[in-house]
DNA sequence: GAGAATCTACCAAACAGATGGTTGGTACTC
DNA sequence: GAGTACCAACCATCTGTTTGGTAGATTCTC
């Protein structure tokens, strides 16, 4: 009620939000395992000891990011099942949301690609069945649309599941956000591209 | 001359292939910046510091690696090159050849594409080289196929390029060699749903 | 062929530096 | 007076690397 903000800002701020950045920006520039807490705290500009009075472990920060990129993964599935009819235009959506929220939150979601291996316990358990459930997702949308619209018949779903992450999953390594290519451009092309990778094989071509 | 080799077999053998496989695995099992001497020299068993016998460093152990990927992976290219005349059919061959080397090699390539990045000096700007060459032969193949055969010319031949590399460095991440498919099952895929990505747009499917 | 000198492959121990994590205290704000 | 936000110092452990030494094999000399 009669707090009065000073007009002063104080040195002593909430700094949560900046370790996450920190970590997420160390963590994805060196990979969980080769991070210090040193750099993390470096950013912020505190000693590293001070970290643990937002933390209770370098694990528990590398937990909340993954958690964190799976909620915004299962909205992203969401909203793709609703927004179209058929399974190839909800795979379309999909692929190519998932594209735009990948190369928007580069940093974020490589991570919880790429580093959630190192979490321990019940921790890397889920974070390993959501790895099987975007797999799943994918492969099913794959399955549904084999029966339904003409793609080919001729790949294996699961493969070609495991092809398609692969190279979503493997853009982090050479994306530049200040290069040549916007995060729509690049996400027209996979979405284009992989698509046509499903389409029935044009004869001459494919098969010499 | 006189040399007589004593049919007893000595304890005492040059163990450099041992060192060298058993570093492969641990790299690969746990990147190279986690990975720690110790974990090779237990599986050579040998105490860490013997170690240094045989190498100058860690890093040095690394450069081995990636120097004798480069040189099989400079081999592929070649013959790619030698195999067909026109450059869709040397594609084919290339991404064909080159699945097949890194599914029969997965420990060892990978470290080459994922974990090279960790030399420094001269031995980083080599393997970076190697990257952009490998990178770039691509998308030679690209250029020129899009100028005599009839592939798409709506997408970008550098983001095509690397979304197709992308898929291939990826495997790693989930082939697993007692797994359901063989390599040349997963090669064939790969260079099927990869050209077939390069063909030209079905309309009704891409475009929607 | 005997014996000496050399070489190879390794061990045991130690090095400095960094790591994740803990503890006790303190300055500042409310 | 309470609580938040932080510092300074420390801990045990691990890292890559170096050193000094040594058992056994090989090579050289006579």
């Amino acid at each position: 009620m009669a707090t009065r903000p000073k007009g002063r800002t104080i040195d002593r701020r909430n700094r949560e939000p900046e370790i996450l950045a920190a970590a997420i920006e160390v963590f994805h520039k060196k990979g969980y395992a080769a991070a210090s807490l040193r750099d993390v705290a470096d950013i912020v500009g505190v000693l590293k000891g001070s970290l643990y009075h937002y933390i209770s472990s370098k694990e528990e920060l590398l937990a909340r990011i993954c958690v964190e990129s799976h909620k915004q993964s299962s909205m992203i599935m969401q909203e793709s099942l609703d927004s179209a009819d058929t399974p190839l235009d909800q795979l379309r959506t999909f692929l190519h949301k998932t594209a735009i929220w990948y190369l928007t939150n580069i940093e974020r979601v490589h991570i919880y690609f790429n580093e959630g291996k190192w979490l321990t316990g019940d921790r890397l358990e889920e974070v390993r069945t959501q790895g099987r459930e975007f797999h799943a997702f994918i492969r099913s949308l794959i399955d549904r649309a084999r029966s339904e619209d003409r793609i080919r018949t001729d790949v294996d779903p699961r493969v070609a599941a495991q092809l398609i992450i692969g190279a979503l999953n493997n853009i982090s390594t050479w994306y530049r956000p200040d290069g040549l290519y916007s995060p729509e451009e690049i996400a027209g092309i996979y979405t284009d591209m992989t698509l046509a990778s499903l389409a029935n094989p044009v004869p001459g071509l494919v098969s010499a």
